[in-house]
DNA sequence: AAACATATTAGACAAGTGTATAATATAAAA
DNA sequence: TTTTATATTATACACTTGTCTAATATGTTT
C-alpha cells in the first residue's frame, strides 16, 4: 500500500506530462514539447529523468527506430493518494479534519472552499 | 508567504521535537532523548542536523559550557501550513476539496472522519 | 555509400541529505 | 594539576537529485 517511492520534482513533473497525455507511447519529443522546454531542460536532462523513472519501476520504454517511446507503468491517482495519505501522516497526525482545518483558518484562497466544502458534504451523507 | 525551505525528513524530526517540547532551550542530550534515540542516530548525526538547521535560520544556539542550547526560530503551525498549502498546490491544483475528495473515496483510516468532517464544518457556519 | 541531422547514451559534476569517525574542547574527579 | 569523561567540532563519504557536455548511433539525403 504505502510502498510508493516518493519522486523528486523533476521526476514528478515528468511522470505528470505522461500521465496526462492521452495517448500512450509518447516520445522523448513529446515530453520536451509538454515539460521539457517549460522547464527549461536539455533534452539529455529530460531523458535523465526518463530513465531514473525507469529503474524506479514508474515507466517503461522501448527503443523505436532511433526514438524511445515511453510507457506509464503506475496510475496517478493512485500514486496521488499515495503520497497524500502519506502527507496527512507527516503533517497532521494521520487526520485530515485536523488538515483541513488548519488550513481554513488562514487568509489562503482555500479558505474560499467552504461553501464547496458544504456541498461536497452533502453528497456524501 | 512561501518562502519556506522545506526541510528534509530528518531535519523535520528534529524540528518536531524542538518544537513539541515545553521548555525553551534544550540541549542536544535531551533531543538525542527525545528523537535521536528513536531514530538510532549517533549524537553527532543529530547535532549535525542541528548545524544545518541554523544555518537555514530554523533555530539559533547558543554555548552553554561543553553543552549547546537551542531555540526554535519558527513556529510550527506555520511551517505545517506553508508546506501544506504547497502541497495541496502541488498535488491537487490547489483544492483542498478535491483532495479531501481523493482521500475519502478510498479505504484509508481517514475515511472514518466522515463524521468529524460533518461536525467541523458545522462548527463553521 | 558518404555526409548530414538528430536522438540517445555515457559519464560527469555540484549541491543536498543521511550518517559517522576521529579530533578537540571542557567540565568534573582524583 | 593530571586524568578522565563527555560534548562538540571538523571532516568525510556515499547516495540522491538536477543538469549538462561529449560521444555514439541511427535514419535521411545526396
Amino acid at each position: 500500500m504505502d510502498n510508493i517511492r516518493k519522486l523528486p520534482d523533476a521526476e514528478f513533473d515528468v511522470m505528470v506530462a505522461l500521465w496526462d497525455c492521452e495517448v500512450s507511447p509518447v516520445n522523448t519529443a513529446y515530453l520536451m514539447e509538454n515539460v521539457g522546454k517549460h522547464k527549461g531542460w536539455k533534452a539529455p536532462t529530460l531523458i535523465s529523468f526518463l530513465s531514473r523513472l525507469e529503474e524506479k519501476g514508474f515507466i517503461h520504454s522501448e527503443k523505436k527506430g532511433k526514438e524511445r517511446q515511453y510507457y506509464a507503468d503506475t496510475v496517478k491517482e493512485e500514486y496521488i493518494k499515495c503520497v497524500t495519505i502519506d502527507f496527512i501522516e507527516k503533517y497532521h497526525c494521520g487526520s485530515l479534519v485536523k488538515m483541513v482545518d488548519m488550513v481554513f483558518n488562514e487568509e489562503s484562497e482555500i479558505s474560499n472552499e467552504l461553501d464547496e466544502m458544504k456541498k461536497w458534504l452533502q453528497n456524501h451523507y
